[in-house]
DNA sequence: TTAGTGTATTATTCCATCTAGTACAGTCAC
DNA sequence: GTGACTGTACTAGATGGAATAATACACTAA
């Protein structure tokens, strides 16, 4: 699912996150889809299970992760909150970006192409929150509809 | 010219390459301009001229700078050679970003507004290098016109 | 000559990163 | 309840990059 290169200059929390948030908005990762757990990952990439904490950690920050003491850690859509954040942090890189690539010589075109070509090849994917329907993931912190088990 | 941000995740020496490649590709440093002395600025910013140097030189390696022994370093626009992996990975990067703002909601419209507002915010700035006229900036590693000394 | 420039080198301090180990509480199947 | 998972928290130590400090050399220009 994941690999980590050893000679890149970003710590491996950070190649972790990522990757992580990678998946999830390229829909490889669906929202409530349940990751592996802390332990298993930590010993499927041979690293220790606190650098997986710390990267977990910070993409529940970023609201594209929900973890659930007992349960797990699930793919989820960040609150439009949280979102917008990111959100206007990315439109800041991206001015940054199209600056830098109109002072090297691209022209207006060029550009504007990349970035309709992200949309052409995205189909349905990545619908605003108020637009998606119901689904098996965890709503906010809360424990997804148990069965009428009594658990003592 | 430069501020330093002590919390700042990033490096010192991070933070003066970002702060001048954005200096120049918005216009506010022109080519051939000279750049303070490397004593100079880390006198000016507290910090010691190693990390000046750092900075000079990877800027240098990416073209954004020229520095010429015993003369100083000036800034410059990166060789067609050079500018094209910049480009690649600015391209890179551009399809990241739009992919996020597209699964946070940002529809096609909005992403392309901001890379037209930079466009046309900018003048005549940013031409290709072959499309440029020869001026004062130094040719290579040739003597620069003298006349630009203006390291504030 | 003198002062300023870029550049290189070595040594040292500092701190984020990563590891290692342990611990606790919650969940779930049995 | 038991056991095996889960996330989470904490302390302690090792490692390596970042930054500092101090010199040194060759070049340029007034």
């Amino acid at each position: 699912m994941i690999s980590l290169n050893y000679r890149d200059a970003r710590p491996i929390y950070e190649q972790i996150k990522d990757e992580l948030r990678r998946l999830v908005v390229t829909g490889a990762l669906r929202e409530g889809e349940k990751l592996p757990s802390v332990r298993s990952m930590a010993s499927a990439l041979a690293i220790n299970p606190n650098t997986i904490q710390k990267a977990y950690g910070e993409l529940e920050a970023e609201g594209y992760l929900t973890s659930l003491p007992g349960k797990g850690s699930f793919a989820s859509v960040p609150e439009t909150d949280v979102g917008k954040e990111r959100r206007e942090h990315l439109f800041l890189r991206l001015g940054e970006i199209a600056e830098e690539l109109r002072y090297l010589g691209e022209d207006e075109q060029a550009v504007v192409s990349r970035i309709k070509q992200t949309y052409t090849a995205a189909g349905g994917r990545g619908l605003r929150r108020g637009f998606r329907e119901k689904r098996s993931g965890p709503e906010k912190k809360q424990d997804p509809a148990k069965s009428n088990e009594d658990p003592s």
